[in-house]
DNA sequence: ATGGGCACCTGGCTGC
DNA sequence: TGCAGCCAGGTGCCCA
């Protein structure tokens, strides 16, 4: 599910009913994620306070005061604010009860997702060391994106969801950030033009904050920290449009499969 | 080092 | 109505 405008609004959603706040204690209904929810992570997050809640990519890090939670949303997973008495529903797997009477409660029906604990600095995890600079940093620029597609024989759509060398960008957005660029997924990386890259650079940007301004794109599961869809879905001007008008040219969107994954592209105003 | 394919899991939709 | 088959916002891991 989750790309990061998604990540960000569920941050920005949460962000005010956690931080400060003393966690009572952690129902872990299902800890059977992507990876096994440690056992000792609700007895050790439990009276600790939060500090702040920060995205790195598309993973939510709560640090608390001695240690942090990393929490992932996988492809279906959403993570709401609700009172700590609501009574739970399917796939509601995991519950930070909070001293404000709140909880945050995990709901992941694929269970792609993960909850995890380090006393380490969480930036420093396995899973999160080696991911690529930030897309709204400075740090992502032209010359930098020029200088990890040199030499990439992968498809620019493929090289845009590795998250050792772009975070955030998965599959609605790439296609999107493509299609604002005027590029075809299908091209070699290593075959972009040096001018075409600043571009593309922009239409990433562009696309990401557009998208967190419109809460995220909801095409099944994703709800953000109030129960409530994403608007970016009507915005999109290719993903899951394959034989509807181009919005630029009329011309019939294009589906197509890379890495087994769908790509939507439009054969006129992409080259 | 790079790239391709698979695996993990549930639910919704389509078409026979 | 039932059911097989396909598809879905991610990403780590194994293999060539």
């Amino acid at each position: 599910m989750p790309e990061l405008p998604e990540v960000e609004t569920t941050r920005r959603g949460i962000e005010p009913a956690v931080t400060s706040r003393v966690i009572e204690r952690v129902v872990v209904r299902e800890p059977r994620l992507r990876w096994r929810v440690p056992d000792e992570l609700a007895t050790l997050a439990s009276g600790q306070r939060v500090q702040q809640l920060r995205r790195r990519a598309k993973y939510l890090v709560f640090d608390l005061e001695r240690g942090s939670m990393i929490l992932h949303l996988g492809m279906s997973g959403s993570l709401r604010v609700m009172p700590a008495t609501a009574a739970p529903l399917p796939h509601d797997h995991v519950d930070i009860i909070l001293d404000s009477g709140q909880c945050l409660r995990f709901n992941d029906p694929r269970r792609f997702g993960s909850l995890l604990w380090t006393v380490d600095d969480p930036l420093k995890h396995p899973l999160l060391i080696r991911l690529a600079p930030e897309p709204l940093s400075e740090e992502f620029d032209a010359p930098y994106l020029a200088s990890v597609a040199k030499g990439r024989r992968v498809a620019i759509k493929q090289l845009l969801m590795n998250s050792a060398l772009v975070v955030g960008v998965g599959n609605i957005y790439a296609s999107e950030a493509l299609f604002h660029a005027g590029i075809r997924p299908q091209r070699s990386a290593a075959k972009i033009r040096q001018d075409e890259f600043p571009a593309l650079v922009r239409s990433i940007r562009k696309v990401l904050r557009a998208a967190i301004r419109q809460g995220g794109t909801t095409l099944r599961d994703y709800v953000n920290a109030d129960g409530q869809p994403g608007y970016f879905r009507q915005k999109l001007f290719v993903y899951e449009r394959a034989g509807e008008p181009c919005r630029v040219c009329r011309t019939p969107i294009k589906r197509m499969v890379q890495g087994q994954r769908a790509t939507y592209y439009c054969p006129k105003c992409q080259k």
